[in-house]
DNA sequence: GGATCTTAAGTAGACTCTCTACACAATTTA
DNA sequence: TAAATTGTGTAGAGAGTCTACTTAAGATCC
C-alpha cells in the first residue's frame, strides 16, 4: 500500500470520457480495472473516483459509445466488462483531437512566442 | 467582422483562472481588454464568454489574486482594471504547475511509451 | 464460525464552473 | 435618430467531478 499520493492532480472537467474512452481502445475492461489502468498510467498523478467513474460509464453507455457485457474479472468476480463501439471509436477521435486543440490554445497563452507582449 | 469561428474549442472547466491570471503578468487590464487577449493569443481557439468573465473576475478578486481599479480604457471609456496582487502571483505559479501536471499526465495516458499496452 | 480484507458496482447530494441569454450605459458613427 | 462599439454585469441552466456513503461476494485469518 502506498503511502499517500505523490502530488495529485483534479481531474479537469470534460477529461473523463475522453480517458475512459482511450483506456478501452487496448481492449475490453471493467469499471474498477479502467480506474486503475488510468491511475497506474498516469503514474498515480490520476485517481478517477467511484462517484466520478460509475456515472460516467453510464453515459458513455447511453450514448451508444461503450457496450457493457457482464463477465468475470480475473479475480473470479462478476464484473461489467465494456467495449469501445464503432461508434465510441469515432468519439474518441473526435475528442482527442479537441483536446489537443485545447492544449495547443493554453499553449499559446502560457508560452507566447510573440516579443511585444511586453 | 469575422464570418464565423473557425473551431472554436470549448473552456475546460477550471483554467478561466489561470488563463486571466497568465493574462494580467504582463500587466494591468480590463475585463473587455482580458477576454479579446485570450481569444487573440490563442488565435481564436478560445472564446471567453462575458457570463464567465465577470463572474470569474469577481471570484479571483474576492480571493485577493486580483485588485481592481477604475480608470478610462483606451477608447476613453471608464473601465475596471485589474492587476496582480503578490498573492495572485503565487496562485499562478500553482496553477500552472498544476496545468503542466495535468498535462502531462493526459500524454501519458494518451500516448502510452509501455510497449506492453497490446 | 466469525471477522476482516479485497474486489467490484453503485447512488445521493454538494459543489464548482462555464454557458446562453439577457439588461444596462456611454460614446461614436451613419 | 438609429445603429454599432465598448464595457460591465446578472440569472439560471447544465454538465461533470467530488465526498461520503451502501451493497455484495469471495478470500484469508484467528
Amino acid at each position: 500500500m502506498r503511502p499517500d499520493a505523490p502530488s495529485r492532480v483534479e481531474l479537469l472537467q470534460g477529461t473523463l470520457d475522453l480517458l475512459i474512452l482511450r483506456t478501452l481502445l487496448a481492449g475490453p475492461a471493467h469499471g474498477h480495472a479502467i480506474a486503475k489502468h488510468i491511475q497506474r498510467t498516469s503514474e498515480d498523478l490520476l485517481k478517477v473516483e467511484t462517484g466520478s467513474l460509475y456515472p460516467a460509464l453510464h453515459r458513455l453507455e447511453a450514448k451508444g459509445w461503450i457496450a457493457p457485457s457482464w463477465e468475470l474479472s480475473n479475480k473470479g468476480k462478476r464484473a461489467r466488462f465494456y467495449r469501445l463501439t464503432p461508434l465510441g471509436r469515432k468519439q474518441l477521435a473526435a475528442e482527442q483531437s479537441k483536446w489537443e486543440a485545447f492544449s495547443r490554445a493554453m499553449a499559446l497563452i502560457l508560452n507566447p512566442v510573440d516579443p511585444e507582449a511586453q
